[in-house]
This record gives C-alpha cells, structure tokens and sequence, in this order.
DNA sequence: CACTTGACCTGTCCGC
DNA sequence: TGCGGACAGGTCAAGT
C-alpha cells in the first residue's frame, strides 16, 4: 500500500515534525524487523539529532547527526507515527485513524528530549528498519539497484522506453511494478496509470506502440503527482506521520471499485488477477495490444 | 539473462 | 456462531 505517494507524504510530515529533535532512547519489539540489535541501536543513535528526511523510491532515510542514517521500509503495513509531547499520557489526537499507541503492532518508539515520540507500527512485519553510516548509502545496494525517480526531470520518454523494453515480453503491469525499472510504483498507482493510458494490464511490452508508452510514462507522473497532492491513498492501514489517512482514492478510476461504473463508459469495472495481484480494469476502455 | 511464482506475515472477510 | 480458505500487496529467493 505504500507506494510514492504514500511515502513522499510521510515524509513530508517527518520533514515538519522531527528535524533538529535529539533521541534519548530507543525500544524495540520483533528483532525480525531490525538489521542491528536494541543494544547497538540504542549506542548508535542515542544523543544524536535529526538532520533531514528524505525519502528513496519507497524507502525513507532519516539522516542523523552522529554520521549514521535510519532506512525504513513500510512494504504494505507499516507506519511512521509521531506523537508530540501534549499527547503524553491519556489522550490522543482526536483526528487521527489510529488510537492509544504503542499498541500490538508497535514494532519500535524513538523517544526524543523533548518528550514526543516516534512509533513503527507494522502489522504485517514486512516492513524494516535498518542503519547505516551515511556515507555507505552512496554505494548501498539496495540503493543503487533501484531505477530512477519517476518525479525527477532525469526521467525522459527515452529512459522510460529504455528500461521498459528490458522486459519487453512481460506484461506491462509486472513490469511498472519492477523496481529496477522505475522505482515508486506500486499496485494502486499501476492500475491507475494503466487505465489512463487506455492500456490492458496484459498487453506485452514489445506490443505496445512506443506512442503509447509515451502516454503511459506521462500519465504515471501525473497520477502520482495528484495522489501526493491528496496525501497519498488510504485503503486500510496508510496513515500520514499525523495518524491521518490519505484521500486520493476518492480520484481513483479503478483500483479498489470492483464492480463501480467505469468513469468514461460506465461498464463494470472488473477485477482480475495479473502477475499475482489484484489488478482493476475496464475491459471497454483498455486496449489489449497483441501481435 | 529473462521471466514467473511462491514465501514472508497477520487480520479480515466470505461462504458454509 | 465457528471455521477454513482466499485475499490484501512490496520484495526477494528460487524456480523454469
């Protein structure tokens, strides 16, 4: 569920919440979802401030001033909640999606001086925390391998076609949702661009006029660029770094309306399963391309 | 190398 | 009401 948008609007609020705050301590529960122990952690990080956070395809980097950096990875569950110092105790922001925390899904808290906190709720335990020296992230694989930045000016219709075409007998929703290809994408905002470009999710790369990925390319920026502008999607766990959910889906033409009139020819929109995930389409409105 | 599938988890929902 | 099974979907290891 998190995917760019998602991502980018957690760290947006982390950029606002916790810059210049200095940890005290750290606890955590689930080792599973850590690279180094609670000891190690705690040694690392403790005394050392927030400087920026920015975020990595999906991941999100918080770089701290002792020279190391946090990565968090959310996969589908995880979530990035901040809890200011007046919410000690009792109570909790009314306005937020989630309740008393820590709460059973509460993998880590990041207690800073001032007494807020920082909680990693992850139900599903996919999600990861890692650290790093800063200056091995340059070089990090999970960094590198990644494909570029589908907001940033580098990513031309060149690029795109490019490293699409790598996979040129795969079915055009495996791969946007290839990381090496380009990187952000994920379910929601694949079926989404797909629809927009008027494309079946089915259609093999190599069949796909270059044309039409040069739209496709077009409406993935766009798709993402008016999501971040919602906040992101909030389907059933994404909440923002204020426990708040995201309302692009109210923009949404397919994902998540199974059975809805189709926004262009009011057909059904229906649901169907492409490499191994739940893919929504509108079979009227969607061109399979085929040799 | 190109490409596909299943495992990792837990909570929820659906049919019987 | 309880119970089994399918499903949710990001990534990676293991498979063809």
């Amino acid at each position: 569920m998190p995917e760019l948008p998602e991502v980018e609007t957690v760290v947006r609020g982390l950029n606002r919440l916790i810059v210049d705050k200095t940890i005290t301590s750290v606890d955590c529960s689930n080792q599973k979802s850590f690279s180094v122990s609670k000891t190690e952690l705690n040694q690392l990080v403790i005394n050392a401030s927030v400087n920026s956070v920015v975020r990595r395809a999906k991941i999100i980097i918080i770089h701290l001033s002792s020279g190391y950096s946090l990565l968090v990875h959310l996969k589908m569950t995880g979530q990035l909640v901040f809890r200011g110092s007046e919410d000690w105790g009792a109570g909790h922001p009314s306005d937020s999606l989630i309740g008393e925390l820590p709460d059973k899904s509460t993998r880590l808290i990041i207690y800073f001086s001032d007494f807020s906190k920082l909680y990693f709720n992850d139900q599903r335990k996919f999600g990861w925390v890692k650290l790093f020296k800063t200056s091995e992230l340059a070089t990090l694989n999970t960094i590198t391998k990644l494909g570029p930045e589908p907001l940033e000016p580098k990513f031309t219709d060149k690029l795109f076609i490019k490293n699409v075409s790598r996979r040129s007998k795969s079915n055009i929703k495996a791969v946007l949702l290839d990381q090496t290809v380009l990187s952000g994408i994920g379910n929601i905002y694949a079926d989404e661009a797909l629809f927009n470009a008027g494309i079946h999710p089915e259609s093999k790369v190599g069949d796909i006029p270059i044309e039409k990925l040069k739209q496709l390319k077009k409406e993935i920026v766009k798709v993402l660029q008016l999501s971040i502008e919602q906040g992101g999607s909030t389907n059933k766990n994404y909440v923002n770094a204020e426990g708040k959910r995201g309302s692009y889906l109210d923009f949404a033409n397919v994902y998540a309306r199974t059975g809805l009139g189709c926004n262009i020819c009011s057909r059904p929109i229906v649901k169907i399963r492409t490499a191994g995930r739940g893919t929504h389409i509108c079979t009227n409105c969607q061109k399979r391309y085929s040799r």
